[in-house]
RNA sequence: CGGGGCGUAGUAUACCGGCAGUACACUUGCUUUGGGAGCAAGUAGACCGAGUUCAAUUCUCGGCGCCCCGACCA
C-alpha cells in the first residue's frame, strides 16, 4: 500500500534560506584553522578575532572574504534584517553593481569632484560605467516604470547588497571597507506626513535589529546633518572605542548628537542640556534620512492623486551597514579569551566539545547527544579533533558560540544523559540533564 | 591626499655584506588527553626590479603592497 503523503522532516524556514539545510558541522570537517596570534598588519579588534577565529579572509585592505563561519553569521544578520524590514512592509529586491553614467548625472553625482569614492570602469567600447556605492538614483530611474498612481504608494523596497566605496583609506577591519555588504530601504510617500508615519516605524525596526544583535543597550538614536529636504538626519551610533564618530549622548533620554551639528541652537531645538552629555566615539552602524524630491524630481517620479492632479514623490533612505554591524557586535561583545555571539547570530548555537573521544563510552555519549541534538533541529558546532582539552575550550573561546556542551570521562560519573553545559559569556556552566536542552 | 612606519616559511619573529635561526602551524611515529601537552624526525622562507660590490635578504634608488596619524567619509 503506498501513501501519497510522505512524512518529511520539517525545517523552519531560517534553517532553507540561511543556513541550506545545513545545521550541524564536525570541527575536523571545517576547513579553517584557528590561530593562536592574529596578523601584524591588523590591528582592530574585530579583524583580528574573525581571522584567528577563522570567520573572514582579508584580500587586500579594505577588502575580506567571508568563510564558513563568517558566512554563517553574515546570513543570520540578514535573516534578522529581512525580518525586520519585511514587518514594516518591505519588498525586497536586488539592484546591479554596474551602472550607468546617464543615471548618475541627473543628480549630478558622476563628477568625481562631487564623489571621491568611485570606483568606475569601462565596456570593451570604452563607455564608462560605475560600482554602485549607493542605489538611490539607480532606484528611482528603475521605479518610475511602476509608480504613476496614488494608489501604487506607499511603496517600501530594499536590497542587501555589496557596494564599493573607494575610500582613500581602508582602516578598521570590516567596520570600514572598501566593499561591503549594505541593507538599503527606500521609501516612497505621497506625503510627508504619511513618510513621518513610516520613519516612526522604522526607527522601531531598526532598534529591533540592534536588540537582537545584541548591541541595542549601547546603540543610540543620533541627530545629525540633515540636507535640503530636513532638518536632520538621524543615525545609530554603538557606543565603542573602535568608533570613528564623536557623539554627545543624553544617557537618561537615549538620545544623542553628532558632533558635526553639535551647537547651541541645536541642542536647545533637541531640548538637551550641555551639561547632561558626555562625549563618546560611536559606530555608526545605520542611518535613516528624509530626501524630499532630491532624486524624485530629476528623474520625474510623480503620481497622480485622486483627483488627477500630478504630484512629487516623497522619499526616504535607510541604510543599516550589515559587515559593519558584524565587526561592531566582535567590537562590543568580545573579551580577552575571544568573541561572544548573541545567540540569533552565533555560527551555532551549540559547541559540542568532546574531551578524550578515544575512550569508546565517551564517544558514545558524545555521538548521542550529536544525534539528538541534531534531530531536534539545533544548530551543533561539534568537535571531534584529537586536540587536548585545553586547545579545545581555547577555540570554543575563540569561536563565540554561546554554549559549549563538554562530555568526557568525568562527565560520564555522573550519570547517564547528564551533560556539562557553559555559557560562553558568562562562564557559569554545570552538569544538567541532556533532556532539559531537548525539550527547551 | 599630506605625514610616519614596515615588507624574512602558512603565522609570529631573530640575526647578518659571505651556509638565514627560533616558536607555533603542517607531515610521520610513539607517549599524552578537563584549560593552548612531551619526545624524535621531516617539509617549508628574504615583495618585485635596477644599481653598488668579488659577493646583497642586508647598502642605495624606483615600483608594488601593508599598517598607523591626519584630512575625507552624501
Amino acid at each position: 500500500m503506498t501513501t501519497l503523503v510522505k512524512s518529511v522532516q520539517r525545517l523552519t524556514f531560517e534553517h532553507k534560506l540561511v543556513l541550506g539545510y545545513d545545521t550541524t558541522m564536525r570541527f575536523s570537517q571545517l576547513f579553517t584553522k584557528t590561530r593562536h596570534e592574529a596578523p601584524k598588519d591588523e590591528v582592530s579588534k574585530n579583524a583580528q578575532l574573525l581571522i584567528r577565529g577563522g570567520f573572514i579572509h582579508k584580500e587586500m585592505a579594505g577588502v575580506y572574504s567571508y568563510l564558513p563561519l563568517g558566512l554563517r553569521v553574515l546570513k543570520k544578520i540578514k535573516i534578522i534584517i529581512r525580518e525586520e524590514m519585511n514587518a514594516v512592509g518591505g519588498q525586497e529586491l536586488i539592484l546591479t553593481a554596474l551602472q550607468e553614467q546617464k543615471i548618475w548625472e541627473k543628480v549630478g553625482r558622476w563628477d568625481d569632484e562631487k564623489v571621491d569614492v568611485w570606483f568606475k570602469t569601462k565596456l570593451k567600447n570604452n563607455v564608462e560605467l560605475g560600482l554602485g556605492f549607493t542605489h538611490d538614483e539607480q532606484l528611482v530611474n528603475l521605479l518610475t516604470e511602476y509608480i504613476s498612481s496614488y494608489r501604487d504608494l506607499p511603496l517600501y523596497v530594499y536590497q542587501i547588497q555589496t557596494k564599493f566605496r573607494n575610500e582613500l583609506r581602508a582602516k578598521s577591519g570590516i567596520v570600514r571597507g572598501r566593499e561591503f555588504v549594505m541593507k538599503d530601504l527606500y521609501s516612497f510617500n505621497r506625503t510627508e506626513e504619511e513618510q513621518d508615519e513610516f520613519y516612526e516605524k522604522i526607527k522601531v525596526s531598526y532598534m529591533n535589529v540592534f536588540s537582537r544583535c545584541g548591541i541595542a543597550d549601547r546603540t543610540y538614536f543620533t541627530f545629525s546633518s540633515g540636507g535640503t529636504f530636513s532638518q536632520y538626519s538621524n543615525e545609530f551610533q554603538t557606543i565603542s572605542d573602535a568608533g570613528e564618530d564623536i557623539i554627545y549622548l543624553d544617557a537618561n533620554k537615549r538620545i544623542a548628537v553628532n558632533r558635526e551639528i553639535m551647537d547651541d541652537k541645536v541642542l536647545s531645538d533637541l531640548g538637551l542640556r550641555k551639561e547632561d552629555l558626555t562625549e563618546e566615539k560611536a559606530i555608526e552602524v545605520g542611518n535613516i534620512f528624509k530626501q524630499g524630491t532630491k532624486f524624485t524630481d530629476p528623474f520625474s517620479m510623480s503620481y497622480k492623486d485622486e483627483q488627477g492632479e500630478k504630484k512629487s514623490v516623497v522619499m526616504g533612505g535607510y541604510g543599516i551597514g550589515v559587515t559593519r554591524l558584524m565587526g561592531t557586535v566582535v567590537e562590543v561583545l568580545s573579551d580577552e579569551r575571544g568573541i561572544v555571539w548573541p545567540v540569533e547570530i552565533a555560527p551555532f548555537q551549540y559547541h559540542l566539545i568532546e574531551l578524550g573521544g578515544a575512550n569508546p563510552s565517551v564517544r558514545e555519549r558524545v555521538l548521542a547527544t550529536y544525534q539528538a541534538l541534531t534531530e531536534q533541529g539545533f544548530e551543533v558546532l561539534y568537535d571531534d579533533r584529537d586536540e587536548s582539552a585545553g586547545v579545545k575550550f581555547a577555540d570554543a573561546d575563540l569561536l563565540g558560540i554561546p554554549t559549549q556542551i563538554i562530555i568526557g570521562e568525568k562527565t560520564l560519573d555522573e550519570g547517564d544523559g547528564i551533560v556539562e553545559v557553559k555559557d560562553r559569556k558568562s562562564g557559569e556552566g554545570g552538569y544538567i540533564n541532556i533532556q532539559e536542552i531537548l525539550q527547551s
